[in-house]
DNA sequence: TCAAAAGTGTTAAAAATACACCCATGG
DNA sequence: CCATGGGTGTATTTTTAACACTTTTGA
């Protein structure tokens, strides 16, 4: 991406993508902010994202400043809205398309990659004061979460490859924002035959450990050729 | 909109917008198309759309364009998903955010204020070839509106302001490409308490007149409030 | 031995499904 | 008088919801 001029007969708006990246801790849903260096909005916090070069997919722009500036990879990633309104952004005319990403935060080379920046990890429902539209988009994205982890088998992103049935409960919980009962969860999750009971418990937990189990990702796929829907 | 020259340090896409308009009519679930006049893909059938102006929003240029070449006003309208592979566009890198709309077709002002260029309903399952990447676009918001439909009432947009039970269980038979019992549907949507029942019947039919009924919206709204949540 | 979470079944209520006949109308 | 779709109820199955105690473990 030569820095030159570039002409056009019309004028043409600048795009950005930006994502809201979900991670899931022993409190809450947290969403990865970092704080901008450069006006405008200087020293406010923000989504990492940035311009979509000429010769990327979007989806491949999504990712790449993912790496770059949350150094995550390999994660889940959907488009979630475009944003576009004028205005939005004092620099002129930008439409930015959003993704949501769903990183397992026990994987943690993720801030670590943040160039310089400074990154971090904050509540979904506590942010600071976001530059640009960015907490309506957070809002947004929340909003398609609590939508889609109900009749997609999403959740697991946010959880380690191996997890207890509790924190798959709570996962549900904290991302739905109500309670659910143990036993009747426990039930629908294990009838549909979709995550596979290891030989392996907890470790290093104060009280009776509990047994791991990993989401059988083949099994659904092809549960799912067969009409099968995940629902919680 | 002056043509003239624009120049920017980095090199800018285009940014349009697409729509895909559906219609429900006796026969099937139909898409609008209007044929191109100018290259690429002249002569070629295509999604009503064009170029975002710099002083719109994005739903306002999906709007303008839907009035301007659909002849479309007040529909139905919501944000699909924005497409921008390199190459989609043989002119240069163009990212079209697309919308889909559902329109009564007993409103028929539609085609009539396409200004001089060929429109046309197509079967969504049997259209032509169309330009772009324009039948990846209408498959997705197939699936959309088929998912949408499920749980959200934007089915009576399809229809007329009063419509039998028949066209609505129709409506949803097409929609979701499966037969649904007469006697649970009827039941199922009566239960919901949003559609109301008129002092008024069909007309000019060789049967039996059926009932009217009349979509409730403030009834809804004032429900969903209450928590209440549309499922067919 | 205590605190903390794991694990486990039954019952009742509600929702979904399957299913068939008579009625009204216009041609 | 017949063809066409309108309109209606019940019984069965499935799904959901409510609910409490015993077990295991480490501190």
């Amino acid at each position: 991406m030569l820095k030159g001029t570039y002409t056009y007969e019309y004028p043409r708006p600048s795009v950005t993508v930006d994502c809201v990246v979900f991670g899931l801790d022993e409190q809450d849903l947290k969403v990865l902010l970092i704080e901008r260096g450069l006006p405008p909005f200087a020293g406010c916090w923000a989504l990492p994202g940035g311009f979509v070069l000429m010769d990327e997919t979007l989806e491949q722009a999504a990712r790449r400043e993912l790496e770059e500036e949350a150094g995550a990879k390999r994660v889940f990633l959907e488009q979630l809205y475009t944003f576009g309104d004028p205005g939005r952004d004092p620099r002129g005319r930008t439409i930015t398309v959003a993704y949501y990403a769903l990183v397992k935060l026990s994987d943690h080379k993720l801030h670590a990659a943040t160039d310089a920046r400074a990154a971090g990890w904050f509540p979904v429902d506590r942010l600071p004061k976001l530059a640009f539209d960015h907490e309506r988009i957070v809002e947004v994205a929340r909003r398609r979460l609590c939508g889609k982890v109900r009749y997609q088998p999403i959740g697991f992103e946010l959880l380690p490859p191996k997890f207890t049935l509790r924190q798959l409960q709570r996962l549900y919980e904290v991302v739905l924002g109500r309670v659910l009962d143990k036993r009747n969860f426990r039930k629908k999750i294990l009838a549909m035959g979709i995550i596979e009971e290891l030989d392996e418990m907890e470790e290093a937990v104060a009280h009776r450990a509990a047994r791991l189990y990993r989401f059988d990702k083949r099994k659904y796929d092809g549960m799912t050729k067969q009409g099968f829907n995940f629902e919680i």
